[in-house]
DNA sequence: GGTATCACG
DNA sequence: ACGTACGTGATACCG
């Protein structure tokens, strides 16, 4: 049977892929840009062609025979960036999990092989598609070979058979050489004659048929033209001599050799899974669902005996959804070394051998995002405790960049391919809902069974990174700590939140009538787009900074405007009303439980700097900088009569921090005495004593103080402080020469970064940066900046993690009824009785200042009121 | 679903 | 020369 064989150019594929595609990095700290591209051509390739046979080719090493004839052959080529090279071993093992033979040859390059095979598989009547970036090969073009150039993406090809070069450029396949030997081509260093382009090569090439024909008629040239042709007669020979593949080249593969069978799917999956290729991964779930999955036995059971209930076993707690404080619970899965178990949710709560099991301490149980099970159990009064191992935390710890939505994902990543996507089961959109229970009890066992399988590499991975005690000592402990705090909430005062919000539309009214008139006409003024056309067309003010789709009308562009028209500080205040009355005020009413209570989620596997997050609704950006907005705290209150709110904060913790890990003796010292950090800045980068420091210098030391904390950059502090660029550069540069232990600090932080591929912080949390070696100027600066910022950042995330699992204990050690609420990444709020006020207050300081031992003082400041508006 | 804007540390 | 401050989440547009 006549064969269809696919002759695949590596190299050029991959360059091709690499520069068509955004240099896109997965969380793994491997760019893939190439390695995808490759791939989403691949795909479709086999799937429109399906072959019966294949072969990659790639070029072996750097010098082949052509540089004999020519030394400076593909000379002057920008050598392979560092992106690409480290793509090449992983396109490798793509290629040999699609069990396509790959090859290569000394002295030779891709296209030699290709040529070989491909005159080969002519001579036996076979099919050929020859696949490249490079037109080089378009001369291999016959009655059974077709080649196939990708254009300008990857997967957008142009087929050139015999007849289609025969209508683009009225030549033979075999002419296309006498091309290249005429104009050359400079992406390989080709010479040709200088001066022919492609337009003049074809024009002779059209009368003569070939060089030697070109140069046997030489006498019909005239003037400058036969001057170039008669002085560069060596040259067009050379260069239709590298120009020409070989097509005999010792190529020991042979065509039988090269049958395809399909890709191994389980390889294909893990090589996927570590390239992070989730869209690939999910199509082929979907596909190949059911023959992928090794079977699993479990028992649904609905008496519970204490038989099965062992001493460490894995736990799952299914739930409809992330908002585990009112969605449907599902169902509960225990499984260990040799036994799977679903528990359907009613039988869970009527089971008190089970709840006497969840509540013991001795029983070790396994779970993934154990907060959300406390938490979501809780609301059904079962309770929780002997949480030993946590799946999603243990992954965070592993590594934080990974966005894990799905427990499929995270235990993808460790090469467990039998959890489905929750999107897989329930669907999406309109269309989602729970499965039949032997579907739904079968995704909970496998959850399960996930969860024991996997945590054994989780604790391995932490063990040998030495993150085993943040992870066992931190996060996990926090888990149940922040549990506790969202499941108990915090209380808003409905009433005056709604009182608010009416005032507050009554006032927006008003100005949007303002506008209007001002304007002259009506308009949607929540339209970036209608309000550009409103204030730069209609009237005329200057569009100082534009946004990809138009102008920019961000408050900082308005403020530099206010001057010259009335209507700009109306906008202003319209959107800072209106940001209130819609995120602040409705956005919160609509959060507010039945309880009076509003649970937020805290995300604690989310942030890449090891900082909670907080979601449904975000508590840690309530209004506190303008005293309109800060009125909203007033609606958040304590949970009962004759309690009272408290709130403490650390003082200048991220400083501090620097201070540590620099230990700049200046910026140490400073702290030591207890020194307001941006006054002593200030006296420090503008040499002039403490109490000659003026508000303007106080105010310049603060921004680069910040500066500092998020990686300085010139351009970042002129924004911010509105100078010039220049004069912000000086600032940065007197405030280093100032504190040179921290300008050690971010020179050493940025090596190590550059060494290591990844920072840390105080507790070990890792970060990992692969852009920090990147040849993009952008990328790499913003790593560098990312590798000076994360560990400050991350080091206090540490801190106040460790602070709140300290206070937790506390609170209980010493018997109070207080109750810690909110955490807004350096403070704490609580609320407590009234009696407890005077011990909460020098509690809550001491627990929070000895958190952590640094080599400068930690310094936390409290305050107490009715509502947290007045803890200030 | 992407973009712009703005709230917080 | 390159084009930016670090980390988040919610809302309103608009194609």
């Amino acid at each position: 049977m006549a064969k269809k064989i696919l002759l695949l150019d590596g190299n050029s594929l991959a360059y091709r892929a690499f520069f068509a595609l955004p240099l896109l990095t997965n969380e793994n700290g491997i760019h893939t840009n190439a390695v995808y591209g490759f791939t989403m051509m691949l795909q479709r390739i086999l799937e429109e062609e399906k072959p019966t046979h294949m072969m990659v080719a790639f070029d072996a090493g750097k010098t082949t025979f052509r540089h004999e004839t020519f030394s400076e052959y593909k000379g002057g080529r920008q050598k392979t960036p560092p992106e690409l090279s480290e793509q090449f071993p992983y396109l490798r093992k793509l290629i040999d999990a699609y069990r396509i033979k790959q090859y290569e040859l000394p002295n030779y390059e891709a296209d030699d092989i290709i040529g070989t095979l491909s005159l080969e598989a002519e001579k036996q009547g076979d099919e050929v598609i020859v696949i490249s970036g490079d037109k080089d090969l378009t001369q291999l073009a016959s009655p059974s070979t077709t080649v196939y150039i990708t254009r300008k993406g990857i997967t957008d090809i142009e087929k050139y058979t015999v007849e289609h070069i025969k209508e683009k450029y009225g030549l033979t396949p075999l002419q296309i050489i006498d091309m290249k030997g005429l104009m050359g081509d400079s992406s390989d260093n080709i010479p040709g004659v200088p001066g022919v382009g492609e337009k003049t090569a074809l024009k002779l090439l059209a009368a003569h048929g070939s060089v030697e024909g070109v140069y046997e008629a030489i006498d019909q040239q005239k003037g400058k033209m036969k001057e170039k042709l008669v002085a560069n007669e060596d040259l067009a020979y050379i260069s239709k001599q590298l120009a020409t593949i070989e097509r005999q080249a010792p190529v020991e593969v042979k065509l039988d050799d090269l049958g395809y069978e399909g890709p191994d799917q389980d390889e294909l999956v893990r090589v996927w899974s570590e390239l992070a290729f989730k869209s690939l991964l999910e199509k082929m779930d979907y596909t190949a669902e059911e023959t992928v999955k090794e079977e699993l036995k479990f028992t649904v059971v609905t008496e519970i005996e204490p038989s099965i209930l062992k001493g460490e076993m894995a736990v799952h707690l299914e739930m409809y959804d992330e908002h585990y404080h009112t969605c449907d619970l599902l169902g509960v899965a225990l499984s260990d070394a040799t036994d799977t178990y679903v528990i359907p949710m009613d039988a869970v709560k009527g089971s008190d051998i089970l709840k006497t099991w969840l509540a013991d301490p001795s029983k070790k149980k396994y779970m993934s995002d154990s907060k959300a099970s406390t938490a979501a159990f809780l609301r059904s009064e079962i309770e929780l405790d002997g949480v030993d191992f946590d799946l999603m935390l243990g992954a965070y710890i592993v590594n934080p960049s990974l966005t894990y939505t799905d427990m499929a994902n995270i235990v993808l990543e460790y090469g467990y391919t039998d959890v489905s996507t929750n999107e897989q089961v329930y669907g999406k959109g309109a269309k989602k809902k729970v499965p039949d229970d032997a579907v739904l009890n079968e995704h909970i066992a496998r959850k399960a069974r996930a969860i024991w399988k996997v945590r054994d590499i989780i604790i391995k991975k932490l063990e040998d990174n030495q993150q085993f005690d943040l992870y066992d000592k931190l996060e996990l402990p926090l888990a149940s700590v922040l549990g506790k705090m969202e499941s108990l909430g915090v209380k808003v005062d409905k009433a005056q939140l709604s009182d608010m919000g009416e005032e507050l539309a009554a006032k927006l009214e008003k100005i949007e009538s303002e506008i209007y008139s001002l304007a002259g006409q009506e308009f949607n003024i929540n339209s970036p787009k209608q309000l550009g056309v409103i204030l730069f067309e209609k009237l005329g003010l200057p569009a100082l900074k534009k946004t990809k789709t138009g102008y920019s009308t961000a408050a900082d562009v308005l403020e530099k405007l206010e001057g010259q028209h009335e209507i700009i500080s109306h906008i202003l205040l319209y959107r800072q009303l209106g940001k209130l009355l819609s995120t602040y005020i409705e956005g919160l009413l609509k959060e507010i439980h039945d309880d009076g209570k509003i649970h937020t989620r805290f995300q604690q596997a989310l942030t890449t700097t090891g900082r909670l997050s907080s979601t449904n609704p975000n508590l840690q950006n309530i209004p506190v900088r303008l005293e309109e907005g800060r009125k909203i705290r007033k609606a958040f209150v304590p949970s009962e009569p004759d309690w009272v709110m408290v709130a403490a904060d650390y003082s200048q913790i991220e400083l501090r921090v620097l201070a540590h890990m620099s230990e700049d003796d200046r910026l140490v010292q400073a702290f030591k005495d207890d020194q307001d950090i941006h006054t002593a800045t200030a006296a420090d980068v503008f040499h002039v004593p403490l109490e000659e420091v003026t508000g303007d210098m106080r105010r310049a030391a603060k921004a680069v103080n910040f500066g500092i904390v998020y990686g300085i950059s010139d351009y970042g502090l002129s924004q911010s402080l509105n100078i010039p660029r220049k004069e912000a550069a000086e600032f940065i540069d007197r405030y280093l020469k100032s504190f040179p232990g921290v300008q050690q600090y971010m020179t050493n932080i940025v090596s190590s970064a550059k060494k290591d591929g990844f920072v840390t912080t105080l507790m070990n949390r890792r970060r990992y940066l692969p852009d920090i070696t990147s040849s993009n100027f952008n990328l790499r600066s913003f790593a560098e900046r990312t590798a000076m910022n994360t560990p400050i950042q991350g080091s206090a995330a540490d801190i106040i993690k460790k602070a709140m699992i300290d206070m937790d204990e506390a609170l209980e050690r010493e018997g109070l009824k207080a109750n810690m609420l909110l955490q807004v990444h350096d403070e704490l709020i609580f609320e407590a009785p009234k009696d407890e006020l005077a011990k909460l207050m020098e509690l809550v300081p001491k627990v929070m200042e000895s958190a952590m031992e640094l080599n400068v003082p930690l310094k936390v400041d409290i305050a107490s009121g009715d509502t947290w508006y007045e803890t200030k």
